[in-house]
DNA sequence: GGTCAGAAGGTCAAAAAAGGTCAATAAATG
DNA sequence: CATTTATTGACCTTTTTTGACCTTCTGACC
């Protein structure tokens, strides 16, 4: 079962995805209403599924007649987009992070769907899950799980 | 008599097998009470008979919302020549190694040009060579070296 | 023009809701 | 009886949900 979280996701995408024009302004307490949660859970939401890494802009205004404004981000450069994620980048990137940032990629048309397999199956936990910081064994720990994903029918199709 | 853990296997094939997705979703929580056995004990089960080289690829997700989905791979049979590679596999692999084996895939046909460039970038030594064993540190080095190799211009010819 | 009430939205941390790990038994197997 | 395989439970981490409290606008009223 869906998180009332991912619902909202789900939900702002889709207006997304039927605005001509790239954005949406909505209230956040009538959003809140419709999908009867507190208003900050539609903050975590915007934190969490619609940042600026993930290709989307949110501006707001409080006050009377506020609103929230979801952009979603016109596609950049390809290099540029790469190099602002490098930038970006921290010393540690956990799981999620790395898979939101190559599903990105993929989006913005950057990789195929072959590459984004073989990127995921690299950044999977039970492929870096070394106890060692010998090199040759972590190459080899990586290399097996690249086959392996070479292995997947899915693979052939995209 | 099957051991507990025999029983969940079975109950979840059976599910793979029935589920037209190719992937099921379910809570460990509920899978447990279910089963009248301690929740670790599905870990226990995945662990041990839904691995990837059993063909199987478990993800998860923890905190409110929180699933398992066992996915079940799909093996392109005709791909003997990677699974004799991986076989031969040792639990150490050099880079000259490494290499050979990726540029070998690439004569055969199995993985494009970019592929291998993506390839060779993470088995190359400046990216493997760490000094901790933490995950999150080895993944965010890799995920560099592969942005940078996208953005070569050689990248974009293959 | 200043001020103040009400109408938005924002922050942050605590609580809740999952799943994960690990090591100590217990059971089965050879 | 020694070794492997299962079972269990205590404790941990991650993600979501909730609520109390804060800040920023707008408009009506002096």
């Amino acid at each position: 079962m869906p998180s009332i979280a991912d619902k909202i996701q789900q939900y702002l995408e889709e207006l997304l995805e039927k605005s001509r024009a790239g954005y949406i302004e909505i209230q956040r307490n009538r959003l809140a209403e419709k999908f009867v949660c507190v208003p900050s859970q539609i903050n975590y939401v915007l934190n969490t599924r619609f940042t600026i890494m993930q290709g989307y802009l949110v501006e707001s205004r409080q006050g009377g007649g506020g609103y929230l404004k979801i952009t979603k981000l016109p596609v950049v450069k390809e290099k540029d987009f790469i190099r602002f994620i490098n930038q970006s980048l921290n010393e540690v990137i956990s799981e999620m992070t790395g898979e939101g940032i190559v599903k990105r990629l993929y989006e913005e048309g950057i990789i195929t769907g072959r590459e984004m397999l073989l990127m995921r199956a690299i950044m999977h936990k039970e492929t870096l899950n070394v106890e060692t910081v010998d090199m040759d064994a972590i190459r080899a720990k990586i290399l097996k799980s690249m086959l392996l994903s070479l292995m997947r029918e899915e693979f052939q199709n995209k």
